[in-house]
DNA sequence: TACTGAAGTTAGTTTATACTAACTATTTAG
DNA sequence: CTAAATAGTTAGTATAAACTAACTTCAGTA
């Protein structure tokens, strides 16, 4: 499939939890993404392998280093970003939310930011 | 990974490939994407079990069904519109042109149609 | 203290897509 | 007519990303 795109995903759902909740566990994130415990466990082993994320070995809560966070807000303002064209454009919102989701991933900075600046005028 | 992505990737290739050639093979699918023989050869037997490709027993010759070639036109449909109106907001070609490529299997038809009416104007 | 429930891990499985190596079969060239 | 090249298939492998079943660990409580 495709390059890292659920590396990212993961990553985006634990800035967008950290916002309203206090600390992120796996399990917030099993129930929040609707993935296996096993899913997530394993996924959390690859992301810290990559220096993405850091699991606190006595509480369990998850946090993004500074190359996680910045993928993750990334990916986030890419997000943001099309899904509020899309909205401009009439697209319903949760449509415009759905496909957001999943193009976020394949939209290259350059793509990213001239549509960035054409939203701003 | 993704829904189909790779199976919609194939039939575009044989719309566009009849386009300029006369007929179409998997050899020449093989070269167009620069994938190896066995996998086109795999993939169009799933594609000929999903009703979606006929290859012609003698000649080998690759042709779409009515609803292989619905599927791969309106791909083909999604992409040239992501690509001109990233064209159009002042990416370069060839960054347009490989986000289309991407982007055109999660674009939602709703979105597609919208964005079509809104490059009308 | 012993039970229960919650969180996380391990082992093994599944599906989708790609690959290489090696085969067959057909066509073409000397 | 044989030898080589081309097209396609078969068998087996690899990787990514999910799953279930079953385990461990630990905390709270009756």
């Amino acid at each position: 499939m495709r390059n890292n795109q659920s590396l990212e995903d993961y990553l985006e759902r634990i800035l967008i939890l950290g916002k309203t909740k206090q600390n992120v566990r796996s399990i917030d994130l099993a129930h929040d993404m609707s993935f296996s415990k096993p899913s997530i466990s394993i996924a959390m082993k690859k992301l810290e392998e990559k220096g993405l994320v850091v699991v606190d070995k006595d509480t369990g809560y998850l946090s993004l280093t500074e190359e996680g966070y910045s993928i993750a807000n990334k990916t986030y303002e890419k997000h943001c970003t099309l899904r509020d064209f899309f909205i401009s454009i009439g697209v319903d919102k949760d449509v415009a939310t759905s496909d957001a989701c999943k193009i976020e991933h394949d939209l290259s900075d350059e793509t990213f930011e001239k549509l960035r600046k054409y939203l701003r005028k």
